[in-house]
DNA sequence: GTCCATGCAAACTGTTTGCACGCGC
DNA sequence: GCGCGTGCAAACAGTTTGCATGGAC
């Protein structure tokens, strides 16, 4: 991926911004890691490079990286955003609305809804991200009290 | 909706739960309103009939309301969070990762995924949203400086 | 009467911003 | 050298929580 010669420093020279180390170290780490990252956990890993790289530094490179569709954020609810670099498996998630587990699943059905609205609006679709909200397995067995459902 | 004699106070005995006007109040606030507020929005709406009710006790509401299923929670990744009773259209969004501007559509290949889901894993899919994510038409034309797309 | 839910205000967390300096270009 | 990007610390917004009172059951 860094074989080239800075195909990434020519992406951030056409969009007018510029490429600093922490910018590419951000990235890098990101998509080093195989996992959705918060912003917390990625700047702990990126200071074992760069010990001087400052919080706030993580945030606003995540938002250019994000702006350039070179990192995608998610917000699970949980008040915090997670990060991860595209390249990743497409996996969408399945949240327990009552024990707040996360499952992940893959299915084709978004990518094809996905480039059904890109024909129709003529916009471009970089992420896509479907989130299933239920109870789990689990969790239903132990329904509180009683089971009054259907 | 409310014809019933008192169904929603049943919902919440069979949680253990008790149903006070507060958040009978925030639900049927929500209800009422056919799109996604967030918190203070909310918060803005339910004093109009209530005007001692405290932000704490809608968000408090709020989450009571989610852990039921009668409240669905969004984040479109503005740092803060927007809900809505989830009998409205299921509808989806693209989000504009440029200008963040929000498109909604539906689409039923959705709820395909969510039942393919639920006869997989045993789980009760109650809500489901898709969030793709890209550069709107109109962004797409005005490309800071030059176009070096594929 | 019991205990959960409320209101208030203070605390907390994740994220953003003002400023002076440093570095990519 | 110019101007954007950085580090630092303070500011900020949204949300949560401790405590005493009030209300659902």
């Amino acid at each position: 991926m860094s074989t080239e010669p800075d195909k990434l420093r020519d992406l951030f020279h056409e969009e007018g911004r510029r490429l600093t180390p922490q910018r590419r170290l951000v990235l890098l780490t990101l998509e080093a890691s195989d996992q959705h990252l918060d912003a917390e956990a990625l700047y702990d890993r990126v200071r074992l490079r760069d010990p001087d790289i400052s919080l706030a530094t993580v945030y606003r490179s995540l938002r250019v990286l994000r702006e350039m569709g070179l990192v995608e954020e998610h917000s699970l609810g949980e008040g915090h955003s997670h990060y991860e670099a595209p390249r990743s498996s497409p996996h969408f998630h399945f949240i327990c609305r009552r024990c707040g587990d996360v499952i992940e699943f893959d299915t084709p059905l978004v990518e094809q809804a996905a480039a059904e609205l890109a024909r129709q609006l003529g916009v471009r679709v970089t992420s896509a991200h479907l989130r299933l909200g239920g109870t789990c397995q689990p969790c239903r067995s132990q329904t509180r009290n009683h089971q009054t459902d259907a």
